[in-house]
DNA sequence: AGCACGCCGACT
DNA sequence: GTCGGCGTGCTC
C-alpha cells in the first residue's frame, strides 16, 4: 500500500483523473483518502487530493509525493464520495468539486520563484544578478519576468546549471495564533516557590500570585501584561526558570467576537407548528431520511419549527445544518441562532473574509460547534453524524451555483440526508414548482403553515396600473396612489420599503432624432446611465465610460434617458418630499464589506423614512415600523426571455408583500404595474400561491418544461459568430440524432445576451423526459471540442438551470 | 493550466 | 544557416 491516487490541481479535461504517486517511508500509513498532498507534476509542484491508496500501479516511472499537508483527511469518506457524485451529476472536474466543498482558504496558491543554487558562482555573474541575489537565495519570479535584460542572464545561468526554477504551493489560510503562557507548578510548589525567591524578583512574584489567585492554568500573554501591567522581562524570566511555558495557541478569528446574543428559550408552539414539527421529530428520532416541505406564508413561524427541531438533533448528539439565502444572512437571521444554541453555531457567509471563513470552517471540521448557519456551500459542512438538514427559502435562486460545478444545494442536501439517513426540511411561502409538484406527488412530505403568527392577515395590496396613469396625464414614477400614502407615512413617522429592480440612472439612452441607442462595445446591451459619477456602465461586464452629451451617431442633442433606475428614483423622491430620509440600497452602495448590514441597521433604528433598493432588500427583512411596501415596476422581471420568469416575479411580489406590517401596525402594499392583468402579478396580490401553481403548472406541461421536463442548456461562446454558430449547430444536430425521439432539442439559437466581453453566444436547450445516456453524451461532446476549448471556444454545460442567459 | 517539443518564416 | 512563432500533446 505504497500508491497514492492523487487528483492534481489542475482543471482540465486531461488532468481530470488520479496520478499515481509512490508514498515516501515517512509518510506510509499517514497519506490516506482525503488529504491533501503536494506533488511533483511535470515541471511544477502541485496540490492535490488523495482519492485511494492501493499496493500497485500500472505506471513505470513514478514519482513520489513531496509533502504531506494533511495529518487528519480534510474530506471524509462521505465528502470524497459525494465530490464524485457532485462531478457525475453537474460534468464538473473532481478537483473543482472537491474546492467548492472547501474553504477557500485550503486552496493552494502557487508561485515561481528562481534559486541561486550556486552561491560561489555569484561572483562570476553581471551585477544585475549579483543585486538580485543579495538578500535572498531565492527570488519570486514576479521580480525578473518584466525586466527582458535580467530575463536573459537567468537563463543563461539556468543553462550554467547556477540557477534554478522552483514551482512552490503555498498556504492561502494563515491559522491565527497567539502566545499563551502555561503555569508549569501545582500550588503548593508555587507557594514555596514564592517564599524562595529573591525579593527583588518583585514582578515575577506578581505573575505567580496571579496565576494562584486566578486559579488558571494558562493565560494570554497580552492578557497578563494587561492585567498586571507588566513587560516582557519578568515572564522571560519565568521561562527561563521553567515555572512557564509558552506556546502559540491557535485563536478563531471571531466576526461576532463584540455583540451579545441574549439566550431565547423555545417558544410555545402553535396548533399548526405542532402538526407540522411532529413528523419531522418522528424522522430524527427513528433516523429516517425525508424531504419535508415546510410550506408557510411570511411570518407564520417557520423558524420556531428549524429551531426546535435542531434542538431535538442537538439533544441526541447529532448535528445540524441550516441553509439560508445569502442575502438573508443578516444579523437578524444569525442573532435568531446565536440566542438559541449560543456558541455551539458556526455561521458561514461571503462576508466573512477568507480567514473568517477557514476559522468557522475550522470549527465545524473540529466539532466545536454542532450547527452551521450558512448560504449555499454550507451544504458541504463536514459534520460527521448530520441530524437534520434546513433549507429556508427553498425557492432562491442563490442556492444554485452559477459556476462550475453547478450545483444545487438541495440536492446536494437531499443527497447527504439519504447518506445519514435523517431528515431535510424545505421551507418556503413560495416553493418552487419542482418541489411543490414533488410534495403533491408525496415524493415529500407535505407541512402546511397557514396562518400568520399572532392573528395577523396578510397585507392589503392595491394593484395599480400604470398605463392608467398615464393616460391621466401622471409621467411621473409613483402612482397617485403611492405617492399619496408615501406623503402620509412621512406624516405618521412610519416606515416605507421601496422596490425597484434595477440599479443606476436610467436603463437606456437614446438619441431621440436617430433612435441611436448607447450600447456596450464589448457585449450587446444597453448601456445603464449611473448619475452620480456621470457614467455610463455595462451591468454584464463592467465597461464603463462617460456620458455622451451629444448623439455619437448624428450630433444631435436630443439626448434622452429611458427607463427608471434606483439612483433615478432616489432623486426623484428628493425633488418631490425633500424632507424624506432615504437609503439606497444595491449593488452600487453595498459593495463594501459590513456595508449592506450598515444601511440596514441605519434603518432599523429609524435613521431613515424610506428604504429603496432592488432584489437585496426583498428577503428576510424584519422592521416594526414599516407600514408600507411599494414596488414600482412589477413587471421588470416578467418579459425576461426564461421559462421561470413568471415563477420568479410571484415569488418576488409575494416575499416583498411580506415585508409589510409584521408586528402591531397593519401594512399596506402597492403594486405598480403595466400589466396588472398578468396572473402572476393579480395572484400574488392575493396571496394566492395554490392557484398561481395550478396556472404555471399548466403552462411548463403545454410547453415542456420542468417539473414535466428535464432541461439542459448548453452555452457556446467564440469571438467569431460564425464559429460559434457552427459549433452549437453541430452539437445539436449530434444530439437530435443521438437522443431519443421524446426528447426536444431547441436551438441553436442567440443566448438573450448575445454578446459578452466581445464573445458572441449561443445556446442550444434539451428538453428530457428520460435520457439516461445524456451525460456521456455531453461527455463525449466536450472530448471532442477539447483542443478547441483550449483556445478561444467556450462550452458550458447547465443540467438544471436556474437563469437561460 | 503550464510547458516542452517540434516544425515553418524573417533575420544576425 | 539560426531565432522564434505558436500548434500539439503530456503531465504519475
Amino acid at each position: 500500500m505504497n500508491i497514492a491516487k492523487v487528483i492534481v490541481d489542475v482543471p482540465a479535461r486531461q488532468t481530470d483523473r488520479a496520478f499515481d504517486y509512490l508514498i515516501p517511508e515517512d509518510y506510509y500509513g499517514l497519506v490516506q483518502p482525503g488529504v491533501r498532498v503536494i506533488v511533483p507534476f511535470g515541471p511544477r509542484s502541485l496540490q492535490g487530493f488523495v482519492v485511494g491508496v492501493e499496493s500497485s500501479s500500472n505506471v513505470e516511472k513514478l514519482k513520489a509525493i513531496t509533502q504531506l499537508l494533511d495529518i487528519e483527511p480534510i474530506l471524509n469518506e462521505e465528502l470524497l464520495q459525494l465530490g464524485k457524485w457532485v462531478t457525475e451529476q453537474t460534468l464538473s472536474y473532481q478537483i473543482s468539486s472537491f474546492q467548492a466543498m472547501l474553504p477557500a482558504a485550503l486552496k493552494a496558491k502557487y508561485e515561481k520563484e528562481v534559486e541561486l543554487i550556486k552561491p560561489e558562482q555569484l561572483s562570476f555573474m553581471p551585477v544585475t544578478l549579483q543585486k538580485l541575489f543579495q538578500q535572498s537565495l531565492t527570488v519570486s519570479w514576479g521580480n525578473i519576468e518584466n525586466e527582458p535584460g535580467l530575463m536573459k542572464s537567468i537563463q543563461k545561468e539556468i543553462g550554467n546549471g547556477n540557477v534554478e526554477v522552483n514551482y512552490v504551493v503555498k498556504a492561502r489560510g494563515k491559522k491565527k495564533t497567539h502566545k499563551v503562557l502555561f503555569f508549569n507548578s501545582t500550588n503548593e510548589e508555587a507557594r514555596t516557590l514564592l517564599d524562595t525567591m529573591s525579593s527583588q524578583a518583585a514582578r515575577q512574584k506578581e505573575v505567580i500570585e496571579f496565576f494562584l489567585d486566578k486559579q488558571i492554568k494558562e493565560v494570554p500573554r497580552i492578557t497578563l501584561k494587561n492585567e498586571l501591567s507588566t513587560t516582557d522581562s519578568p515572564i522571560k524570566a519565568l521561562i527561563e526558570k521553567g515555572i512557564l511555558t509558552e506556546k502559540d495557541k491557535e485563536i478563531y478569528r471571531d466576526p461576532h467576537a463584540n455583540r451579545e446574543f441574549k439566550r431565547t428559550q423555545p417558544l410555545p408552539l402553535t396548533e399548526e407548528q405542532s402538526n407540522a414539527i411532529i413528523p419531522i421529530l418522528h424522522s430524527i428520532e427513528h433516523n429516517q431520511h425525508q424531504t419535508y416541505l415546510l410550506y408557510g406564508v411570511t411570518g407564520s413561524g417557520k423558524t420556531e419549527v428549524y429551531l426546535q427541531s435542531i434542538e431535538e438533533v442537538l439533544k441526541k448528539g447529532q448535528q445540524a445544518i441550516v441553509l439560508v439565502p445569502e442575502i438573508s444572512l443578516t444579523p437578524q437571521m444569525v442573532e435568531r441562532f446565536k440566542g438559541r444554541f449560543g456558541s455551539s453555531v458556526a455561521v458561514l457567509h461571503s462576508g466573512l473574509s477568507i480567514g473568517e471563513k477557514y476559522d468557522e470552517w475550522r470549527k465545524i471540521y473540529r466539532k466545536e460547534v454542532n450547527v452551521v448557519v450558512g448560504a449555499r456551500s454550507a451544504v458541504f459542512a463536514p459534520f460527521e453524524n448530520l441530524g437534520i438538514i434546513i433549507i429556508d427559502e427553498e425557492h432562491e435562486s442563490s442556492y444554485k451555483q452559477e459556476e462550475n460545478p453547478r450545483y444545487h444545494a438541495r440536492d446536494v442536501a437531499i443527497y447527504r440526508g439519504s447518506f445519514h439517513q435523517c431528515p431535510v426540511v424545505l421551507g418556503s411561502a413560495t416553493p418552487t414548482l419542482e418541489t411543490f409538484a414533488r410534495a403533491k406527488k408525496g415524493l415529500y412530505e407535505l407541512l402546511p403553515l397557514s396562518k400568520r403568527m399572532h392573528d395577523k392577515g396578510m397585507p392589503a395590496v392595491d394593484i395599480v396600473d400604470m398605463r392608467e396613469e398615464l393616460r391621466e396625464g401622471n409621467r411621473s414614477m409613483f402612482s397617485s396612489l403611492l405617492f399619496e400614502k408615501l406623503q402620509d407615512r412621512l406624516e405618521k413617522k412610519e416606515q416605507t420599503v421601496l422596490f425597484l429592480n434595477r440599479r443606476g440612472y436610467s436603463t437606456f439612452i437614446m438619441c431621440r432624432d436617430c433612435g441611436f441607442v448607447v450600447t456596450c462595445p464589448e457585449c450587446d446591451i444597453s448601456l445603464t446611465y449611473h448619475r452620480s459619477q456621470q457614467l455610463v456602465k455595462c451591468h454584464y461586464c463592467g465597461y464603463e465610460e462617460p456620458v455622451v452629451k451629444q448623439c455619437p451617431s448624428c450630433q444631435s442633442d436630443h439626448i434622452r434617458f429611458f427607463g427608471t433606475g434606483t439612483q433615478k428614483v432616489e432623486e426623484e423622491i428628493g425633488k418631490l418630499l425633500p424632507e424624506a430620509r432615504i437609503i439606497r440600497m444595491d449593488v452600487d452602495t453595498t459593495s463594501r464589506k459590513g456595508s449592506h448590514e450598515k444601511l440596514l441597521t441605519a434603518f432599523g433604528e429609524g435613521k431613515a423614512d424610506i428604504l429603496l433598493g432592488t432584489q437585496m432588500i426583498a428577503k428576510g427583512l424584519d422592521f416594526p415600523r414599516v407600514t408600507l411596501v411599494g414596488v414600482l415596476t412589477a413587471d421588470t422581471m416578467l418579459h425576461l426571455p426564461d421559462f421561470r420568469s413568471s415563477e420568479k416575479t410571484f415569488q418576488l411580489l409575494t416575499q416583498v408583500s411580506g415585508r409589510a406590517g409584521r408586528h402591531e401596525l397593519p401594512g399596506e402594499v402597492v403594486i405598480q404595474t403595466y400589466t396588472p392583468e398578468h396572473y402572476s402579478v393579480e395572484l400574488a396580490s392575493q396571496h394566492n400561491y395554490q392557484d398561481f401553481y395550478l396556472r404555471e403548472m399548466g403552462i411548463r406541461k403545454l410547453h415542456q418544461y420542468p417539473p414535466f421536463f428535464y432541461v439542459t442548456l448548453i452555452t457556446v461562446s467564440h469571438p467569431e459568430i460564425t464559429k460559434v454558430v457552427a459549433v452549437t449547430e453541430k452539437i445539436s444536430t449530434y444530439l437530435r440524432s443521438n437522443l431519443s425521439s421524446q426528447t426536444i432539442v431547441l436551438g441553436p439559437a442567440a443566448s438573450p445576451i448575445p454578446r459578452i466581453k466581445n464573445r458572441y453566444r449561443y445556446q442550444c436547450m434539451i428538453k428530457y423526459k428520460d435520457e439516461p445516456q445524456l451525460r456521456s453524451y455531453l461527455k463525449d461532446l466536450m472530448d471532442h471540442y477539447q483542443k478547441e476549448m483550449q483556445q478561444e471556444l467556450q462550452i458550458t454545460i447547465d443540467m438544471n438551470p436556474y437563469m437561460i442567459m
